[in-house]
DNA sequence: AAGATAAGTTGCGAATCGCTACTTACTTGC
DNA sequence: GCAAGTAAGTAGCGATTCGCAACTTATCTT
């Protein structure tokens, strides 16, 4: 039952960046998650796969569930047992964890992780994530532009450019 | 000069996930990371912009500086500024910053935040950020398979299956 | 009923956060 | 040159959180 006496982080130009650190930005979160889509679901797998202290999985576990991340469900054949699961809006969060993880892996690590993410069709590793534009071409940094949302192109009369 | 003595997360099963983290799993990495990308550059402009207390910022300019995600620099003109910029392991966090934003626009925040990161060809929002396959295809998260290295197609024999 | 097991909770010392005030090094205006 | 201002960072201190270990509660198993 972890009260937020703690301020929020500031909204920044109204950037929503701030709320997801709100929900996924303290320590263990991501792993939680990483475990969770490796199909690790109950408390004392998470706690001795992760080697975090049982009260602060506790709590974050309390903390991914109250956000909607995670759904808690006791289990019919065995009470005992909770079964953690990531919901909708958990799973979205896949996008972000392989591109911190293949950031750690280019730029700390410097080697493949195991296990590995692949293509189920031909079992190839996935490819890096990316920006990329509208029409999916990629984008490096020096092609984007911060832009104030008067000065932002809407669904209107870009059929020509993107055909 | 904050020692680091909590210990690192566990390597679990090789992920590179607990080393990202390492360098950018504090309170505030992430929001000082994206006012960099935003232009901000010197410790003022920082403090000003998101209302972080002096000595956690100086805490972390100090540990991304150490993890070379930002670069430290003396201005030659005004010798007391320092400007902070990313490198470019700095700016390879710019995939994983975007989808932490898209997901907290998505499903915390519910609206497009400000500024807008655009296309500078035409000005349109940057698509989604998504897991691709090695040839672009967008891949669910039912397509994908967690997999050992031994069990990986390697680069050779898919030539027709990519084509 | 006795013992094992799953999921927490509690207590407590250590570390970190956040606020405010202070310091140090430079630059500017007179 | 000297007072005032500015940029970056440090110090002190109370409040919060982390992390370890032991304990509790509810539920199976035999």
């Amino acid at each position: 039952m972890g009260g937020k006496l703690r301020e929020p982080l500031r909204d920044l130009a109204e950037c929503s960046l701030p709320a997801a650190l709100e929900a996924m930005g303290e320590r263990w979160s991501f792993l939680i998650l990483r475990a969770a889509f490796n199909e690790l679901h109950h408390f004392e797998e998470f706690q001795s796969e992760l080697g975090i202290a049982r009260n602060i999985l506790a709590n974050r576990l309390s903390r991914l569930v109250e956000h909607g991340i995670l759904m808690r469900t006791a289990m019919p054949e065995d009470r005992r047992k909770i079964e953690y699961r990531l919901t909708d809006k958990g799973a979205a969060l896949l996008p972000t964890m392989i591109a911190l993880r293949q950031w750690g892996e280019r730029w700390e690590t410097g080697i493949a992780a195991t296990p590995v993410l692949v293509d189920a069709r031909d079992r190839r590793p996935i490819g890096p994530i990316e920006v990329r534009a509208h029409d999916g071409r990629v984008l490096t940094k020096q092609e984007l532009i911060w832009s104030l949302p008067e000065d932002v192109a809407d669904d209107a009369a870009e059929v020509r450019a993107a055909e």
